[in-house]
DNA sequence: AACTCGGGGAT
DNA sequence: ATCCCAGAGTT
C-alpha cells in the first residue's frame, strides 16, 4: 500500500522511530575514519568510494587516499596517472576520473571550497542524488535524504513494500519517506543510521530483528518473513568473453603492457597486451610473436556483465594495440607502482610474476 | 528503461 | 556458485 498513496509516513508515527534510531545509532555505529573528522572532503571522498563497495573494502584507499590528497587542490594538482595507482582495485575507475573533475572544478569555479549549496554541490561530476543528499546532510546538517541500497531495504521492510523497488513509483516514495525522516534534527546521523541499520542488522538475508530498534514497528516483519524484501528483480547473467594475452618480454626482461584508454572497462588501468578471441591467433594480430608449445596458464575473472576466459601465451615483440593510451615495457620491480587491472594481476600472478598483494597501495 | 562499469566479502 | 554492496553516467 505504501506506493500507491505516495505519500510518507505521518510525523505522530515517524518522531518516536526517529529518535529510536538516533539512540540507537549513537550506540552501535562503527568507528570509521570519515566519522572521526567529517569534513566535507573527507564525507564525499567516503561516499564516492563507498558506492557499490563494501565499507570494510573502503577504509585502507580511503587513507592512503585522504594523507596523499588531504584537499580538492591537493588532487586537482595532479594528473589522473597520479591518481590511478590509489584506485587500482577499488573498481568503477570512473569513480575517480569524475572526483578529479570535480576537485578540479571546485578549484577553479569555488576557489578550492567545497560548496555547501545542495544545487551547486549536486551539479559536480560524479555526484548524483545519493551522494549529494550524503554530504550536504552528513557534513552541512542540511535535512536532505539518502537513498541507497540499505534504505531501500530498510524501508522496503519497515513499510511491507512489496513492489520492486526500481520502478519510478516505489523510488518516489522512498525518497519522499528518507525525506520525512531526515527532514529533523542530526540530518546527517539520522541517515547513517538509515544506512548502517541495513548494513548490519536489517541484512538481506538473516537480518537480526530481534536487536532492531524498529521491530516493534516493522510491518515486513509482523507480515512475516521479512526476508523476502525488497522485491529483486532477475538479472542476465554475465556474457562469456575469451581472451588470449600475451606475456611478451624485453631483452633486458621487463614486460610490456598497455594502458586502456580512460573510457570503457578497466579504464586508465595497465594491463597485458592482448585481444578478444582464442588461441596464438588475436595476439599474430598485434605484431607479437607467440612462442610454440602450450600456454603459460590460464585464469578466469568475472566482471557484472563479462566473464572472462583469460589465456596467457608466451611471446615477443613490441605488441601495437589499437586505442591504447600506452604502450609501454615495465621492469618486474616496478609493476607494484602501476595501476594494474584485475585481470592482468591474476594472469601475472599464474604464470609467476611477482605482484604484491597489497591493493591500492599508491605511492606517497 | 536498460546498460555499462569492478571487485570482493558473505553465504 | 550467487548475491549485492553508502550509485552515476550513458544511450
Amino acid at each position: 500500500m505504501p506506493p500507491s498513496t505516495a505519500a510518507p509516513p505521518p510525523a505522530d508515527d515517524r518522531d518516536p522511530l526517529r529518535a529510536a534510531l538516533l539512540a540507537w545509532y549513537a550506540r552501535h555505529q562503527r568507528p570509521l575514519p570519515w566519522r572521526l573528522d567529517p569534513s566535507p572532503w573527507r564525507v564525499w571522498v567516503s561516499e564516492i568510494m563507498c558506492q557499490q563497495t563494501r565499507v570494510a573494502s573502503v577504509i585502507g584507499y580511503f587513507e592512503r587516499f585522504m594523507a596523499r590528497f588531504p584537499d580538492p587542490e591537493a588532487l586537482a594538482a595532479v594528473d589522473l596517472e597520479t591518481l590511478y595507482p590509489f584506485w587500482a582495485g577499488l573498481g568503477y575507475y570512473a569513480r575517480a576520473r569524475n572526483l578529479h573533475a570535480a576537485a578540479r572544478q571546485v578549484v577553479t569555479e569555488y576557489g578550492g571550497e567545497i560548496p555547501s549549496d545542495p544545487e551547486q554541490f549536486g551539479a559536480l561530476k560524479g555526484v548524483g542524488r545519493y551522494t549529494r543528499g550524503a554530504v550536504m546532510s552528513i557534513a552541512f546538517g542540511h535535512r536532505v535524504p539518502v537513498v541507497d541500497g540499505n534504505v531501500v531495504r530498510v524501508l522496503c521492510r519497515w513499510f511491507n513494500v512489496a513492489d520492486d523497488p526500481k520502478t519510478p513509483g516505489v523510488q518516489r516514495w522512498l525518497w519522499a519517506t528518507a525525506g520525512a525522516l531526515a527532514d529533523g534534527p542530526q540530518p546527517g546521523d539520522l541517515n547513517q543510521a538509515l544506512m548502517e541499520l541495513g548494513a548490519t542488522v536489517c541484512t538481506p538475508r538473516s537480518p537480526s530483528c530481534l536487536v532492531c530498534p524498529l521491530a516493534s514497528a516493522c510491518q515486513g516483519r509482523r507480515a512475516g518473513d521479512p526476508e523476502r524484501l525488497p522485491t529483486k528483480t532477475p538479472r542476465k547473467g554475465p556474457r562469456a568473453v575469451a581472451r588470449s594475452v600475451a606475456l611478451s618480454r624485453t631483452a633486458e626482461g621487463h614486460i610490456w603492457l598497455v594502458r586502456n584508454p580512460d573510457a570503457g572497462l578497466l579504464g586508465g588501468q595497465w594491463a597485458l597486451p592482448g585481444a578478444e578471441g582464442e588461441g596464438p591467433a588475436p595476439l599474430a594480430a598485434l605484431g607479437l610473436t607467440v612462442a610454440d608449445g602450450p600456454p603459460l596458464g590460464q585464469v578466469t575473472h568475472t566482471f557484472t556483465h563479462q566473464r572472462w576466459a583469460l589465456t596467457v601465451y608466451a611471446a615477443t615483440g613490441r605488441p601495437q594495440v589499437e586505442g591504447a593510451a600506452e604502450i609501454a615495457a615495465h621492469p618486474e620491480a616496478a609493476l607494484d607502482g602501476l595501476a594494474l587491472g584485475g585481470p592482468t594481476l591474476k594472469a601475472l600472478r599464474k604464470v609467476g610474476v611477482a605482484v604484491a598483494a597489497r591493493r591500492g597501495a599508491g605511492r606517497t
